[in-house]
DNA sequence: TTTGCGGCCATATAGACAGCATGTC
DNA sequence: CTATATGGCCGCAAA
């Protein structure tokens, strides 16, 4: 089919679509028009990865704004929210806007509402949801990426939910989900009433096959000699062989340290086939590598980048990945080694994909087990640019011939799992059910149930009881922390009766109040007519909670912590408190380390708030120790410990690091609107404990950081000289202040910030004698005599004690 | 005595969304 | 119950 073809796009699409090269469409395409997608039908296509499924999305929402509605693109990943947010803004040429909005960009509501189409994560999306934002009920085209994630154990069920309830918010809503192949696509069609694609065709062929000795062996029965040299590994013969032909590679392994010790090992291969040129490009990358992080991962990860090749995985800063992952796409990088972030992320093909590892440590499964079909599938997927190789290959590493055939049989011919919906476990639930009935989605656990139908996991589900059932744990849990009140019929499924007679005689009246008012809530209407049903409302706390978006469970932990509180809680306390709820992805104690903690839990119990379980309570005292460790590195890092000091001393890459301050910062917000619901006094101590970790300060710099241009390091080096804060820096000796800043234009900027009216340091000598000054010699003078910061990196916490007095 | 290397044992193991209000070195 | 790479440690042999 011919683009020409196409109808009802907006003025000027086709013209768009013909400069950037496209004439004809991918037969998957064409059978997605063929399905409706430009009439607004409903459509699910299990395509291969780059098989031109954004095009599907893109003629689909084009032809709904061209019908005068909006659309929203659903992704997994921040980072594919601004990837295909730059890609949809080429739009803009024939008028077509398009806005993002996830947890950390900017989003107001009145922006989004103009914009044509929207891009945003799964979980804002659930969050606007439970907002309710007026511009959702204008969207005619929601489009999910990815929706094979359904299946994720944590992140799946918001999905799941969040296209449920857009579908009953939007009668009619074009629904067009993007799916990996899977093994039950036609499932997903039926569940959102969708027709179908499913297809393996690529846009340029994929080789599959196992390297195994010698050999090279494809899945069409053709071999291709690469043989082993040495005493050298496998994947390093299969990188120098495509290396030769001009070919990059990324090769998967199973853990963090591989992915390192293997970029290592083939930046020796890699750094064989450089020129001067792509040299010379390369030592510039590794010099903006390592001015992200003073780290060591920064600085493993530079040394392998002069030399051509790169490690990527969740431990690196994502300025790190950026610049990695965009380095291999300008095909300055020749190698990446990867854990499987890189097969779900961006878009980052290579000629020669290497699943060198197909076990992955699974503590759950007692040790080793074999990657999901589909998983690997992805990795695969990978292979091949189009436009720029002839063919991708994937290939797999046999070290036996039984285990070729494995692989075959395996991921070759072996087909994807099957996608499950994972809404019945309990926390998926608690979560989403308080969010129903916060946002009005259902008012009855009829109501709630009869939702709950339009989920997947009805469509999936045999035995309906045990959603039932598993709904009524969390409803009694989600009551029990007052977050929901139940009321009417009988408290539990399964009542008799005699039950509700009781019941009736008290609840007669507003039961029958709430038929009328039932009726504009549509699916509840059926039940209303049962006397019996139970009636659902969020408290105030529940409806503060389900918009704030944590866990119920978070929430609880939260309150009862503050509650427990008897005197202002401690910056540790309640970093420990924030990092023992489910929303923190806990940092878990290396062997030896239970001890470490040990000592420090007995150190600082009386800081910690709520009740410690008791010592012989081995698991629920070792996740205790465990969140009292990342409470402790949160607590480091407000206490200005260096970042490479944190990364050492944990053992975690810079990228956990910001998460962990990033996750802290938000559950510290959200806290704090807790304790302010609660009416708790110690509000000032979470904001401030808050503002500690968002800095990475102690408390006598928090005025120093809020001037624009001054951060951690910054701060001190000011406070240091005796400038404390705006009011001190509008009035400082300017040569002070340009020898604590060095650059003229940074010191003048930052005066500006302050609000200093004559920030200039025209003709401004830097003092190099800070003998005249009052110099702060509290903390140990040795600070005073800067020259940079080598020399007084000597921990800071043995003077902990001493600062705050 | 020092240095280098092979063998053995212990050890550790992927990922990353969200509120709110503004901006690092 | 399953695997595998790494780093520390030890003992041995060569320098």
């Amino acid at each position: 089919m011919n683009v020409e073809e196409l109808s009802g796009l907006p003025p000027g699409a086709l013209e768009h679509f013909r400069d950037e090269g496209i004439e004809e469409l991918y037969p998957p395409q064409a059978e997605a028009v063929e399905a409706g997608i430009l009439e607004g039908d409903s459509l699910v296509a299990a395509v291969p990865t780059a098989s031109g499924k954004t095009m599907i999305a893109a003629l689909s929402m084009l032809s709904a704004v061209q019908r005068g509605g909006k659309a929203l693109y659903i992704v997994p990943l921040r980072a594919l929210a601004s990837e295909k947010k730059a890609e949809f803004d080429a739009y803009e040429e024939f008028g077509v806007t398009t806005g993002v909005t996830t947890g950390n960009y900017e989003s107001t509501d009145e922006w989004l509402a103009t914009k044509d189409l929207i891009v945003a994560t799964s979980e804002k999306v659930d969050s606007l949801v439970r907002n309710g934002a007026d511009w959702l009920s204008d969207l005619t085209c929601v489009v999910s990426d990815e929706v094979h994630l359904i299946d994720d154990r944590n992140r799946g069920p918001t999905l799941e939910v969040t296209l449920a309830k857009l579908r009953e918010l939007n009668p009619g809503l074009q629904t067009v989900a993007l799916s990996a192949t899977v093994g039950n696509a036609d499932e997903i069609a039926d569940w959102l009433e969708a027709d179908l694609v499913d297809t393996d065709w690529r846009p340029i062929d994929l080789q599959m096959g196992v390297h195994y000795g010698n050999a090279l062996e494809f899945h069409d029965g053709s071999t291709r000699e690469v043989p082993v040299e040495g005493s050298e590994k496998q994947e390093a013969a299969l990188v120098r062989d495509i290396l030769q032909e001009g070919g990059s590679s990324l090769v998967f392994v199973s853990s963090r340290r591989n992915a390192e010790a293997a970029a290592r090992r083939l930046s020796q291969v890699s750094s064989r086939e450089l020129t001067d040129e792509e040299r010379s490009k390369l030592s510039e990358l590794a010099d903006d590598i390592r001015n992200v992080s003073d780290t060591e991962t920064s600085k493993d990860l530079a040394d392998c980048v002069e030399r051509g090749a790169a490690f990527h995985h969740a431990g690196l800063a994502s300025e790190h990945r950026t610049l990695v992952e965009d380095a291999f796409r300008d095909r300055l990088l020749k190698m990446i080694s990867a854990t499987p972030t890189l097969a779900a992320g961006v878009n980052t093909p290579a000629r020669r994909v290497i699943v060198r590892d197909w076990r992955r440590f699974d503590p759950t499964a007692g040790g080793m087990s074999p990657l999901d079909v589909l998983e690997v599938h992805q990795m695969m997927g990978r292979a091949g640019r189009p436009g720029l190789d002839p063919y991708g290959e994937a290939v797999l590493l046999a070290n036996s011939h039984d285990e070729r055939e494995e692989l075959f049989e395996r991921y070759v011919w072996g087909e994807p799992e099957p996608v499950r919906s994972k809404l019945a476990a309990e926390p998926a639930l608690r979560t989403h059910v308080l969010a129903t009935i916060a946002s009005g989605f259902a008012r009855t656990r009829e109501g709630l149930l009869e939702f709950m139908q339009a989920t997947l996991y009805a469509s999936q589900s045999t035995e309906g009881s045990r959603l039932e059932s598993v709904t009524d744990d969390v409803l009694e849990y989600l009551e029990s922390n007052d977050f929901i009140e139940r009321e009417g019929g009988a408290s539990t499924a399964g009542s008799t009766e005699t039950d509700q007679t009781v019941e009736a005689a008290t609840d007669a009246f507003v039961s029958a109040s709430e038929l009328t008012e039932d009726s504009d809530a549509g699916s509840d209407g059926a039940q209303a007519a049962d006397s019996a049903a139970v009636d659902l409302t969020a408290t105030s706390l529940g409806h503060t909670v389900s918009r704030l978006y944590l866990d119920p469970m978070t929430a609880a932990e939260i309150v009862h912590g503050l509650e427990s509180a008897d005197d202002r809680p401690t910056a540790l306390g309640l970093y420990q408190l924030i990092s023992r709820t489910p929303d923190m992805y806990e940092l878990y104690l290396r062997s030896g380390e239970d001890e470490t903690f040990g000592e420090l839990f007995y150190e600082r119990e009386p800081e910690l708030l709520g009740d410690a379980p008791s010592e012989y309570e081995d698991a629920r005292f070792e996740d205790w120790l465990a969140s009292l460790k990342t409470g402790k590195l949160l607590e480091d890092w407000a206490d200005e410990q260096d970042e490479d000091r944190l990364t050492d001393e944990y053992k975690i890459g810079p990228g956990d690091l910001r998460g962990k301050v990033d996750t802290a910062e938000w559950l510290l917000g959200a806290a704090e609107s807790l304790a302010n619901e609660i009416g708790s006094e110690w509000t000032v101590a979470v904001r401030e404990a808050r503002a500690r970790v968002e800095h990475g300060v102690r408390e006598e710099l928090l005025e120093l950081v809020s001037v624009r241009g001054v951060g951690r390091k910054r701060a001190r080096q000011l406070y240091d000289v005796g400038i404390e804060g705006p009011a001190d820096l509008r009035t400082a000796d300017k040569g002070v202040v340009l020898a604590v800043l060095k650059g003229e234009k940074t010191a003048a900027n930052i005066l500006e910030n302050a609000g200093r009216e004559d920030p200039s340091m025209d003709g401004v000598e830097p003092r190099t004698d800070l003998e005249g000054v009052e110099v702060r010699t509290d903390r140990g003078g040795s600070r005073a005599t800067t020259d940079g910061n080598g020399g007084t990196d000597e921990p800071d916490d043995d003077q902990a004690s001493l600062g705050d007095f």
